[in-house]
DNA sequence: CCTATCACTCTCCTTTGGGTAAGTATAGAT
DNA sequence: ATCTATACTTACCCAAAGGAGAGTGATAGG
């Protein structure tokens, strides 16, 4: 707000710094590979049609978008092609007249269910607790700095 | 493309049945908060910090970003914000001079993390069968309709 | 006085996520 | 002839994610 930058036009020039934090990693190609996995996985819709395929075995579309609910068909459709690519899920279609689609999982898909069973537990025992910081933390109203 | 609503106007009107599949939930309110609960934590952000805590104990910002790696300022400090709001991390202020602000897993956090574990064991374990799924699948190149 | 440091915040802007609605193909039912 | 059901795809559109980069405030050190 104080005009400063136009008394002196070819100074600064500062630099800054960049924004995004360079190396500082200690493994470089697992750990791009692992990064790569953790973004793929650890998406909500992933998670979620992860759980249903591993309570209810073989499922078909139409049914599988309204076990996960509130999904649309076309991240449905998105989700399920991108865990079939990633070979966690069989996609079998059966060429009858009204179209039969069936999707289950796959070993390894099933092995990562088990995998995030650890943090559905997790989330069943402790939910309320975040519910609660959560409520805390509002109430507090943080004095941070100013 | 063949133009064929334009024939007959106010006929159809088709209802076309919804496209975000409904009810089909068991136990809808604590549906509704596991929902609420993966959503936050399933994030990649979130993830990444809770390891770089839970393997590094207290760390500040900087440092934070420099081990996460590839994170920008804004989303380092909105992903760490969320989580001490959800009572995983807790922030140290020192009102020294340079500022000095230090993170650290709370008991919930590193809870939190111990149930990732199976995760990030997994994706070292199977990474590569993804990796290797996915080059298949884009060799067979899915005949799938026309 | 200038500069650097730290931990941010703010603005600007592009990319991605994701919802809605409609279209498609086909056969059997009405 | 029209409707229905299934599993999609496509087009359109808006909102959120998230990067780049500059600004801030206080102070110690050159």
């Amino acid at each position: 707000m104080r005009s400063a930058a136009v008394l002196m036009p070819e100074k600064k020039k500062k630099v800054h710094r960049v924004t995004v934090a360079p190396p500082a990693v200690a493994d470089p190609k697992l750990e791009a590979l692992v990064r790569e996995i953790i973004e793929r996985v650890a998406d909500k819709w992933t998670m979620l049609v992860l759980e249903v395929l591993e309570e209810h075995g073989v499922v078909r579309f139409t049914r599988l978008g309204e076990l996960v609910g509130g999904i649309s068909q076309k991240m449905l459709t998105k989700t399920v092609r991108q865990m079939e690519r990633d070979g966690l899920v069989t996609r079998t279609v059966h060429p009858v007249i009204p179209p039969r689609v069936e999707y289950q999982l796959t070993e390894l898909g099933r092995s990562l269910g088990e995998a995030f069973c650890g943090v559905w537990i997790w989330v069943e025992r402790h939910g309320d607790e975040i519910a609660r910081a959560r409520e805390a933390f509002e109430r507090g109203a943080q004095p941070r700095s100013k």
